[in-house]
DNA sequence: AACGTTGTGATACGAACGTACCACGATGGT
DNA sequence: ACCATCGTGGTACGTTCGTATCACAACGTT
């Protein structure tokens, strides 16, 4: 029926297919008919677009990670720079929450990739190096920027601060997601350091933030 | 050849051959084959002493979280209650750090559980709830008793600082793990926000400390 | 001494998986 | 108008997996 196919069209087609299935039964429980299925087209094609699993799998983690950076981007574009910088840190923060669908998902699978990440070297360098490097490099950013206009309280260490608050997102989002957190107290949480960090200012506009559940 | 065997003992080794093999090619990777070949058993013995492989799965998640728990308290008995309650927390945050090979592959296959409960609620309950809840609570306690010794900083609250610290733990442990991180650097982000929450007191023992590689 | 239970081995089975192969309609270049 | 190539479907192959089955040796009990 149709005549020429933009390749890179229906590549992401399927990895968006592949996304959605793996984020409803688990990267591990995931065939190639599974996503086949799930885009709705026949297992060949999934073939005839990515080789072999490996490289489909592959595309997926890029895919996945391109997605929510851009996700994070628009937060950030969202958040606006009329606040000032800390509306933006605790907008980076939340971002990588998983608190809809969406950042729930990448959670999962950008976790469940880690883990492959560990025995399969072929995963590990851009979206586990680079990509939390360029986060850790936009939030120290910020920090400093904060820092020159003199908004931080002394002593803080924009560096030290920045690893240890994406370190503490990633964590909090484990704990969501396996469910012995809410996305409510994470906040608190962020909403604690960033008053430590900043002198006392307005809070966080989602959420209850109840002290802690 | 034997007569009578001491079942929970030998389900210990299974499990801790399936942990080691897994620790090696990866929790997903892992056969009931495999698993008798790293024990040394037949396939027919595995399947003998766990019927089904999911009970083998669990059971080696019990005993991994076991023997974790057990490691812990070890350090924390060993870092003795002499240099006061600052040296016990230090040994209970480094002790989850994936620095030995034998915590490397504790958080390896603990996340790798982890991803799986997302998807099969009979692997949550206990290790992804009870378990971080206790640790949870053993660091507040700390926290708690260097406060009423008045040794930490005013305005700290000493509950979110714990759940804080060890959400920290657990993402620095990932950023170890895929290698985006070293030991040293999280060691150094840990004595500083020690540093920030006791007073400025006596550093930690291993590890060189630079500022930041 | 006989017997039921327990521990162990070898092997078979059915399903699912990733991949390879074959066939064919449609299309665009010449 | 021909033909090589592209896109697509269907299906088969070989492997591996978890599990089930059969057989039998060794032990404790009576």
């Amino acid at each position: 029926m149709p005549k020429r196919v933009d390749h890179a069209e229906r590549r992401t087609e399927i990895a968006e297919a592949l996304v959605r299935v793996a984020g409803r039964r688990g990267l591990h429980a995931v065939g190639m008919r599974d996503v086949a299925a799930e885009a709705g087209v026949s297992l060949r094609l999934v073939q005839y677009y990515f080789e072999t699993k490996e490289k489909l799998l592959l595309f997926g983690l890029r895919h996945l990670a391109e997605r929510f950076g851009e996700r994070v981007a628009a937060r950030l574009r969202a958040a606006g720079d009329h606040p000032g910088p800390r509306a933006m840190i605790e907008a980076l923060l939340m971002a990588a929450l998983p608190t809809d669908e969406e950042s729930r998902t990448f959670h999962h699978l950008y976790t469940s990739y880690a883990v492959l990440a560990v025995n399969d070297p072929t995963l590990a360098a851009q979206p586990f190096i680079k990509d939390p490097d360029a986060a850790e490099a936009a939030l120290h950013g910020l920090l400093q920027q904060a820092q020159e206009s003199d908004l931080l309280r002394p002593g803080v260490d924009s560096r030290t601060e920045a690893v240890g608050l994406l370190a503490m997102s990633a964590g909090l989002g484990t704990s969501i997601l396996v469910g012995q957190r809410t996305p409510d107290s994470a906040t608190a949480i962020f909403e604690y350091h960033l008053n430590r960090i900043f002198g006392p200012g307005p809070g966080i506009s989602a959420g209850s933030a109840s002290p802690l559940p």
